[in-house]
RNA sequence: GGUCGCUUAGCUCAGCUGGGAGAGCACCUGCCUUACAAGCAGGGGGUCAUAGGUUCGAGCCCUAUAGCGACCACCA
């Protein structure tokens, strides 16, 4: 043992422990076949990204659970990465070279791709170093980028057999297209925002009769010139009689039919809807369904095209007020009323998105949907909590195909190389020489790359070397165990590496799916750089510690809610630090005097065996009331943590390191060390010793550092790491009397204690407690070597005959208190009784139910045998339990 | 519009398969007791959102309502 510093000061070790980890390697796997493996994937941050609130709760999350099955004795693995986040990066470098007054096209595809990886390689590192200070012990040897070279043959190997089994096809489609990022853009990537627009109500005439129109609304007027029907619901008797003729379009003195389709919302407007294929996902449904001309509006730069030459080449905004303009001169502009408008917006760059039917690249996602749905249908993977599934299932019964291209440079291009001769597309590995149908050496390769969610598809088992099956690290983690994240991206990421991992390995990708919440502001708000309201992980470690931030995003807490973000929790965990720092200086000092001869002989390489240590040692109640209520807490903790409940698990420590083991234990040795009997000391530094040893193991994977550092000091000469120890064993015997003595005794030093305040008693004042009573005399007797109570400057003394005692007296000499205190007022009767009641109704419950049950002839014809009986063994039991009560009720 | 979640002390939140209403912070009282004042010993404070229902018994189960939040879908 050493001693330790005065003051708690994460500055002055956290870094340096960090660094001792990572150079002895404790992060790596050892490999070792007798071990079973244990891994988990990090979900990649972006590239360029820096760490928040949302990856400091991730991170720790992970690594409670791999510091904690390191201990228990698994081979683990955390394998560390980051992605190219495509259209994120992509942009970055974009407004880069803007700035240097540079564009993308200047530079043209291989030169900006330098400057990407000039980017990234500047960029790339600071999240990592952002996580080795949170104290993540991953394996940053195994680090993987979504562009390296392994990661981007696996995301080859998936396109090439995706399209071998034509899953991957590509084709005609309605996507998102975003006309300042100039690419598709997901489903996913769209953001719905309110704004405050018109609707327009026009009027097409019905081509034959005359002065009868057909009104429609729409919020888009200049997207009319593209116009090729006006449709109905089949159900509405209103125009049950136009369905059919045809109507002529205003400006464009062009006939385009009525048609009927469901989809139309009788409710809503006029009940008549403009259909234009080209510029709306439900009319380009409704075109492709009724065989209608696509006519497209816009131009490539998303301007007005040349259908009408008054607004030819207009901005589209434009446009919109001189086509309303005309309309209103023909007469056909019926009303304009005021309608707020759920308007898509790019998730990156927030500009108005624009429907786009374009050529693309897709994947064909239902069967793997199906097979990925049905995985967790059958519970071969969960979710915790379980109801995040039904999240899970809606996207995946309700999945379209995945637009996979992505107009962009940095990413993975596709490998789809065009024969310029017959127009034979060739799919391959590797860039083929030669056209396979004709071959002509005339290729030309796709110039889109894939979406970045391709590659992260992969990210559980393309880190570990697939598609080499026979690759070491593939066939000792794959499948991995369980992957945290956040409920935001179950759809994104979760949903596709199920849908892909099970389509490439016939496995799930991972076990459980655990989901947290996210990290908000002490107001509750989302943090976002737009409200400046962000708190950067970084701030809090410089001025509180990493520990202290890894406690306070999870006390407290539960999975799968978000947490608050609040300082008060930083001061209460950095004072928690302190606590143990203050409690380990004390059983140090302590300590280091005292015989430790019995600690020494049990010790081997293995470790300290507690159990001859304590076979040895002449351990008193107090101290196996200690070691008991440490293997419940144990138990505890270890069950919790298996439950993934961290925030329960913390929380368990915290108030057993507190409340237990420094208010009651230590301050009990206090007086035992302070005594005359030697063998007495020895039992109480070794039961310390014990103490503080397993709470720091219990402790470690919450938090690394102040465990560790305190353990250095503990530990003997050579003896490991802490992290790499092993997690505390639950010892022989669990004390179960002691521990029921003890805290019957810890209610009445507490009543004691109440008595002496309302007295007023100062707490130098020593006070003699004369207990007078027959009951219990023998407990008691003990008890007066229970030298707690003489730690709060009691004095104890027993007299069973209580024949000329006042009970209810209280004398107070002058130097001298003296308590007279009947036991049965200590043990407080009223309160037993009530206890007791409380149990009584609770087994008449049970009784009454059970009966109901057995009553019952349907269950009794029914239920197999062995459930009957069972019922009428807990009838049995119950009753009998009943009738105990019921006579200790009767004797009090 | 569909789905899900939340509503418990002044604040932030725990509360497992129904049976004693809890923690931290804040507040009040008394203590600088040699590990810790970043502390110790006590204390006050809650119709568990509302209304019904099931039950011997409901914070917990069921139904409805209100407020807040999230996700999905998206309305021309």
């Amino acid at each position: 043992m050493k001693n330790i510093e005065n003051k708690y000061n994460p500055k002055d070790f956290e870094e340096q422990l960090y660094k001792q980890w990572e150079e002895d390697g404790c992060f790596k796997p050892s490999m070792d076949e007798r071990k079973e493996p244990y891994c988990i994937m990090m979900p990649p941050p972006n590239v360029t990204g820096k760490l928040h609130m949302g990856h400091a709760l991730d991170d720790t999350i992970q690594d409670i659970l791999i510091r904690t099955k390191r201990m228990q004795g698994y081979d683990c693995l955390w394998l560390p990465g980051s992605d190219h986040a495509a259209i994120s990066t992509e942009m970055k470098v974009v407004q880069k070279l803007k700035a240097e007054g540079k564009s993308k096209e200047q530079l043209g595809r291989e030169k900006f791709l330098e400057e990407a990886w000039d980017w990234t390689h500047e960029y790339g590192g600071i999240i990592q170093s952002q996580q080795r200070k949170l104290g993540c012990s991953c394996d940053w040897e195994r680090n993987r980028f979504t562009l390296d070279e392994g990661l981007s043959k696996a995301v080859l190997e998936q396109f090439v057999k995706l399209y071998e089994k034509g899953l991957i096809y590509k084709g005609t489609r309605m996507v998102n297209y975003c006309p300042s990022c100039k690419t598709s853009i997901s489903d996913a990537e769209v953001e719905y925002k309110e704004e405050p627009s018109h609707l327009w109500h026009i009027r097409y005439q019905i081509v034959g009769e005359e002065g009868k129109y057909v009104e429609v609304a729409t919020t888009r007027p200049e997207t009319m010139l593209g116009d090729t029907a006006v449709a109905v619901h089949p159900d509405d008797e209103r125009y049950k009689d136009i369905v059919g003729k045809n109507c002529i379009l205003p400006l464009m003195n062009k006939e385009i039919p009525i048609i009927a389709d469901e989809f139309v919302d009788m409710e809503f407007g006029t009940g008549c809807v403009k259909i234009t294929p080209a510029h709306d996902p439900n009319d380009y449904q409704a075109g492709l369904k009724h065989n209608l001309e696509i006519i497209t509006v816009f131009d490539d730069d998303n301007k007005m095209g040349n259908l009408l030459p008054e607004v030819a080449g207009m901005e589209q905004l434009d446009a919109r007020a001189k086509i309303v303009e005309m309309l209103k001169e023909s007469g056909n502009l019926v009303s304009i009323e005021d309608y707020t408008h759920n308007v898509a917006k790019c998730e990156r760059c927030k500009t108005t998105l624009e429907p786009k039917v374009s050529l693309q690249w897709f994947v064909s996602m239902k069967d793997m949907a199906k097979r990925a749905a049905d995985s967790v249908r059958e519970g071969k993977m969960r979710f915790i909590p379980q109801r995040y599934e039904k999240q899970y299932f809606n996207w995946l019964d309700n999945i379209q195909d995945w637009c996979i291209s992505r107009q962009l440079w940095w990413g993975h291009r596709i490998p789809a190389y065009y024969c310029q001769d017959c127009d034979h597309i060739n799919v391959a590995m590797e860039a083929p020489t030669k056209c396979e149908k004709c071959g002509s050496t005339n290729l030309k390769q796709d110039e889109d790359t894939l979406d970045t969610w391709f590659s992260s598809a992969l990210w559980p088992f393309s880190t570990l070397g697939w598609p080499d099956t026979e690759n070491p690290d593939y066939k000792r983690f794959y499948p991995t165990n369980v992957l945290v994240t956040g409920f935001d991206i179950i759809t994104f990421w979760v949903s596709r590496m199920m849908t892909q991992g099970l389509e490439f390995t016939d496995v799930e990708p991972f076990k459980d799916t655990l989901i947290h919440g996210i990290v908000r502001d002490s107001q509750g708000r989302k943090m976002s750089k737009t409200l400046g309201n962000g708190v950067d992980p970084l701030d809090v470690i410089e001025q509180y510690g990493a520990d202290a931030l890894r406690f306070s995003v999870l006390s407290g807490t539960t999975m799968g809610n978000d947490v608050r973000y609040m300082p008060e929790k930083l001061e209460q965990a950095s004072n928690f630090a302190n606590k143990i720092w203050n409690a380990a200086k004390y059983v140090i000092m302590s300590c280091e005097n005292i015989d430790n001869s019995i600690i020494e002989a049990n010790t081997t390489a293995d470790g300290i065996d507690w159990n001859k240590v304590f076979e040895q040692a002449e351990l008193t109640i107090e101290d196996k009331w200690m070691i008991g209520k440490l293997n419940k807490l144990i138990e505890e903790v270890s069950a919790n943590i298996e439950k993934y409940d961290l925030g329960i698990a913390v929380d368990n420590l915290y108030g057993f390191i507190w409340n237990e083991f420094c208010d009651w234990f230590i301050e009990m040795s206090k007086t035992r060390l302070n005594g005359e009997d030697e063998k007495a000391k020895v039992a109480t530094s070794i039961t310390l010793q014990y103490a503080l040893r397993t709470l720091l193991k219990l402790l470690h994977p919450f938090m690394p550092f102040v465990t560790t550092e305190i353990y250095n000091h503990l530990k003997a000469e050579g003896e490991g790491e802490l992290m790499l120890s092993s997690w505390p064993a639950i010892t022989t015997s669990d004390y179960k009397a002691e521990i029921d003595f003890v805290e019957t005794m810890k209610d009445i030093i507490v009543k004691v204690r109440n008595i002496r305040t309302t007295m007023n008693v100062h707490p130098s004042k020593k006070v003699k407690l004369i207990f007078v009573t027959t009951k219990f005399a023998t407990e008691l007797k003990e008890a007066e070597s229970f030298v707690c109570k003489l730690a709060f400057g009691n004095e104890i003394a027993i007299q069973e005959d209580n024949t000329g005692i006042d009970e209810n007296a209280v004398s107070i000499p002058e130097d001298e208190i003296n308590l007279y205190m009947p036991f049965n007022e200590l043990v407080d009767v009223e309160e037993e009784k009530k206890r007791l009641e409380g149990e009584l109704a609770k087994l008449e419950g049970e009784v009454k139910r059970s009966q109901g049950i057995l009553n019952n002839k349907g269950f009794l014809a029914k239920a197999p045998e062995a459930k009957v009986n069972e019922e009428k063994e807990k009838l049995e039991k119950y009753t009998q339990m009943l009738n105990d009560i019921k006579s200790r009720l009767a004797k009090m």
